[in-house]
DNA sequence: TAGATCAATGAATGACCATTCATTTTATGC
DNA sequence: GCATAAAATGAATGGTCATTCATTGATCTA
């Protein structure tokens, strides 16, 4: 059977068992329910059930990066950037349930373990927002005392929580647009230079 | 032995344990070594496991909630009242290491178990910005259309992905003074009505 | 078509650890 | 000082999986 790719299906199995009982709730029999393969076949595509989770964040986020980043190249405002950047994200982990549960909850945990992984890949992601920034501080659009290690980080948590109510969500749900809007209005013009003040 | 309180020192012990090793990986058998206390005697004074972590949480959070609750009654200006709010979260964490640890990670992620628990005490904390956000409304300093409960994520997320920097720490480490007027001035200023426009 | 290589299977293994409870230690009352 | 109760102990239990590997099935090759 080469018709399909047993590696590609694994991984998808596992986002959805992982998104649904969390890393170590979930056992590689459930995985391999999901994917309808053997227990064993698992191990023949990766070394360990870590290795699967790792994987399957790495096949993800390098796909938002590449999307986030042509999107954004199109563009030359800044601010019309961070809005790309914004509304990309969420709009993403809207549309994918799974894949967002496994970046907000069982990344963030297995972080501790793997100390050094994350932080490669994702550092790369927030970095986007941090290299905007200062080009948008070159153009004197920007405010310069904003930090940009510290703003990327104020983004990046804003947007992680915001998004998060969609997997949690007891109270009122909002929309992409809603919550896109709400974030540029309230960030970007904190950072705006006095001179556009209100634009 | 009655002099000591072993209710408070296994919460104690618990506390360091989750936060090194994480709530799936810590073993009883650790917190009851730290805190110098028989396996058994545990259960004693927790039902299992869970129960420790959801102790943990429920004692720290009731105490953040009170003290930030008390400072910022003694402020009636909304922005200033954000203010506080934003510096007693960020030096909250930054001085007590394992609280962040497990607020940040471990709840996050046993939330997913118990659904209901965290938002009870969780959601009564971040509605403490949504409540001055509405106050701010009502006296015409914040702009109508910020919706609260938005807002309320947006400005949580940032604080905690701002402040989990102090446990991750790769980069170079600002302080709760740096974060705390960086979060200030891009959050309130987005905030304000045009009127106070660069106030 | 035999035999060789590669892929897949899933039952068995063995380590791990939350929880229990029979026993011991400490405290209290008289 | 003795009897009773309460608190603490930690070794034993039992269930749970991640991982392995002997076996089976599929595909290829000459």
């Amino acid at each position: 059977m080469k018709a399909v790719n047993k590696h590609a299906k694994i991984i998808t199995a596992a986002t959805k068992v992982f998104a649904k009982k969390g890393f170590f709730n979930a056992r590689i029999s459930d995985i391999a329910k999901e994917a309808k393969v053997a227990d064993g076949t698992i191990y023949l595509y990766f070394n360990n059930k870590i290795d699967i989770l790792l994987s399957v964040f790495e096949e993800e986020i390098n796909s938002i990066i590449k999307n986030s980043r042509s999107l954004i190249e199109q563009e030359s405002d800044p601010r019309k950037k961070i809005e790309i950047f914004v509304t990309t994200h969420l709009a993403t982990m809207k549309k994918n349930k799974n894949l967002a549960e496994v970046m907000q909850i069982e990344l963030r945990q297995t972080n501790k373990i793997i100390k050094d992984y994350r932080n490669s890949k994702f550092n790369e992601y927030i970095d986007i927002i941090a290299e905007i920034i200062k080009d948008g501080q070159s153009k004197n659009v920007f405010r310069k005392d904003i930090l940009p290690n510290i703003a990327k980080r104020t983004i990046y948590g804003a947007l992680d929580e915001v998004s998060r109510v969609w997997n949690i969500s007891l109270e009122t749900n909002y929309s992409v647009e809603e919550a896109s809007s709400q974030l540029i209005e309230m960030i970007i013009s904190g950072m705006l230079t006095t001179s556009q003040c209100s634009s």
